[in-house]
DNA sequence: CCCCATTTGTAGGAAATTCCTACACCATTA
DNA sequence: TAATGGTGTAGGAATTTCCTACAAATGGGG
């Protein structure tokens, strides 16, 4: 998106195997990131640190061992120029905001909101930003309106595709070329910023079943 | 994997959207699996449930306001065929265990393995089948071993892709065709599992640094 | 009410990827 | 020794991705 600069050194610290798998599997997609490490625990993230040289750090506020703000705080120490987004377990006040802000930190995002917002957030804070997110945002308004922005067919389209009809039949059953069909999965996509098709689905989902609640 | 019978009628239960996200888009990648629902809570969860008529129901264990046990309860109450995949916080213990499938749930998984057993796992017991799942299994053996089952070029290949060499790059700095670097690819993929990249970036990472740690 | 800029519906081309098949060679083993 | 299986190599077909194109419709702004 934005003209960063070189590849994205990433280390990754969060405790449970679940959620890092998951999260690095999405983050991963993105050929400007590199992964140089990972911990679960904040000791072996202060360990490891110097050697993988990262540009971001992405860990969680509580860990096994000890809290996320402290460990940053002792990662900055040795590199000042790393960016750290913290990922907190509930929303955070202004006042908690406002303290990590003094630690340096430069991004938070809380487990409740999307991924996609995580990895924007990433790719925000690469180059030393400050990225104070829209906390206490539209919570689900927001695919409506995505929605609002397509078009008839492309809303067709879609449809379709989230219930992953093949894309020969699509253009069979709307009575286009599979190069139409094509056409419009792009433009879906750069509509709503998706990459993949799980996202349209789970897009799709929501949307009829008004919030994912 | 196994012959199984219709689409994999999915209903989610995590409460917070970053998990429930990455793990969805991970799930959905097969296209066997079809989404009828998700909820952050236990009680949205039963208000949904007959309508959605999943045939699976993965759902946590804590919850904010239930415990996944009591509405996996709830739910096999008004639907016995359901089968339930439970994740739990923490390694699960034999007596909890026999708790658990006493209560009629199928399998547990817990946040600390990783994504691709929770995957497994809900192919396997789609169909109604209990799964105990290889609790106290080998923590990081596991990758090194699967290490071992590439051949020498398959090795290079692998090397080469993880660190995000295009193929054409890599057919040349092999002197081997663009094909043959993708039967590689296909043969790794095979032999371990996979189905993109990015887990075979975390994979050689992994195996590279030894233990994930 | 007309003109210009966008959006929408449609599609083609090039390159890359996926999925499957093929085949010779080497080693192991029955 | 002959059958078997893994390894290195590659081709073909279908699909997907990425980019470009272009005419018709639409929507403002003047």
């Amino acid at each position: 998106m934005a003209a960063g600069q070189r590849r994205l050194r990433l280390y990754v610290t969060i405790g449970q195997r679940l959620l890092r798998d998951s999260l690095l599997f999405q983050i991963l997609l993105d050929s400007e990131v590199e992964l140089v490490g990972e911990s679960e625990t904040g000791v072996a993230t202060l360990n490891h640190l110097q050697a993988a040289r990262p540009t971001v750090l992405l860990i969680e506020e509580n860990l096994q061992d000890n809290d996320g703000l402290t460990i940053a705080e002792h990662a900055l120490t040795m590199n000042p120029s790393l960016s750290v987004l913290l990922i907190s377990d509930t929303p955070v006040s202004n006042g908690r905001m406002a303290i990590y802000l003094e630690a340096g930190i430069k991004a938070v995002v809380s487990k409740d909101q999307p991924i996609q917002e995580l990895i924007k957030t990433l790719f925000y804070i690469r180059n030393g930003q400050v990225y104070i997110g829209n906390w206490r945002q539209q919570p689900e308004p927001a695919a409506m309106l995505a929605y609002q922005g397509l078009s008839g067919r492309e809303r067709e389209v879609a449809q379709l595709m989230a219930s992953r009809l093949p894309v020969r039949d699509i253009a069979g059953r709307l009575g286009v070329s599979c190069k139409t069909v094509h056409s419009y999965k792009d433009r879906i996509f750069v509509k709503l910023g998706f990459e993949r098709l799980p996202e349209l689905i789970l897009f799709m989902q929501r949307h009829q079943h008004g919030a994912a609640e």
